[in-house]
DNA sequence: GCCCAGGCCATTT
DNA sequence: AAATGGCATGGG
């Protein structure tokens, strides 16, 4: 079915190191799986085509009732993000499922996305369900392959650590394990997480091994739409030394915390996302911008 | 061979 | 509170 789109871009929504699923085709579409659905994807202008699932399953998944430019107005008019903002034209945060997003972050930890997706991937195919083929032109294509689901709580915590080790996750597999059978004992409630405030959610999340605060971060923001959530990974933490702290000495990282938290706003993860996928693809941001002081009291201090 | 990657954790200052 | 090293694996 297709949608007409406002301030929508797919490319920078689906490749901005959010979502491990998607795979973009040689003709420029994107083939992906949300839940148990395989999905087509492709924009043309304002139009977005989109087949394999149902409308309401689409639109909660792309979240085309967000408000885009009211979110973007609400970060800081900065040079650094005026330019982020302008490069991510139309990137959207989506809302994925909640399990699907921590374990694939817990998965990620001193990864590149490449490698994630392909973690990502064992397990689907190792642990997940099969599921049909999709739209139109799956039906068409017998070539395609057959898509898996991401693997329920319970099938991960059946799994042996060798097995999950055979799916390359490394050191990571004891913590998926561990992970995946507290939550499955009932001793960490994800359903619970939604109503909890954000400190106490990610506190709540913190208590599976693999999550400290930068993973839990990623599962609040894009799996469960917490926007006050900032992951301050690598990346990140480089870009606000570099574009905020220049030739500063001694900012440590509890400076960088109270920084983020007062300067960036109440979508501060949405405007994370716009620098993190900005300056990864420009790295010489990083280099030769010049740094604005951090001085001046940002314009959400008294917000937080 | 080197260094680094959407970190976390235990241990040491 | 902040630094350090270990943890698997793959890419440049």
């Amino acid at each position: 079915m297709e949608f007409v789109v406002r301030d929508f871009d797919l490319r920078h929504t689906l490749e901005c190191g959010q979502a491990f699923r998607w795979q973009r085709q040689p003709d420029g579409a994107y083939r992906g799986v949300i839940g148990r659905h395989v999905v087509r994807a492709a924009q043309r202008n304002s139009t977005l085509s989109l087949d394999g699932a149902p409308a309401g399953t689409l639109r909660d998944y792309f979240q085309f009732d967000a408000n885009l430019a009211a979110i973007i107005a609400t970060f800081p008019a900065d040079e650094h993000m005026r330019r982020a903002v302008a490069w991510c034209h139309g990137m959207r945060l989506l809302r994925q499922d909640p399990w699907e997003t921590l374990a694939s972050f817990i998965c990620s930890a001193t990864k590149q996305i490449v490698q994630i997706r392909q973690m990502v991937a064992n397990l689907c195919r190792a642990f997940g369900e099969p599921v049909p083929p999709g739209g139109k032109s799956e039906i068409r294509n017998s070539k395609s392959e057959t898509e898996f689901a991401f693997p329920v709580v319970v099938a991960v915590a059946r799994a042996t650590e060798a097995q999950l080790r055979a799916c390359k996750l490394g050191f990571r597999a004891k913590n998926l394990l561990a992970a995946a059978r507290m939550i499955d004992a009932g001793e960490v409630r994800l359903g619970a997480v939604g109503a909890m405030d954000y400190p106490r959610a990610a506190e709540e999340l913190m208590r599976l091994p693999g999550v400290g605060p930068k993973i839990a971060d990623c599962a609040l923001l894009f799996g469960w739409g917490r926007q006050e959530a900032f992951p301050l990974d690598v990346w990140i933490e480089r870009a606000l030394r570099r574009l905020y702290f220049r030739g500063k000495r001694r900012v440590t990282r509890r400076r960088l915390v109270e920084f983020h938290r007062g300067y960036f706003g109440p979508h501060a993860g949405y405007a994370q996302q716009y620098l993190f996928h900005y300056v990864r693809n420009n790295p010489q941001e990083l280099e030769t911008a010049g740094g604005l002081s951090a001085r001046r009291p940002g314009v959400w201090r008294n917000s937080v």
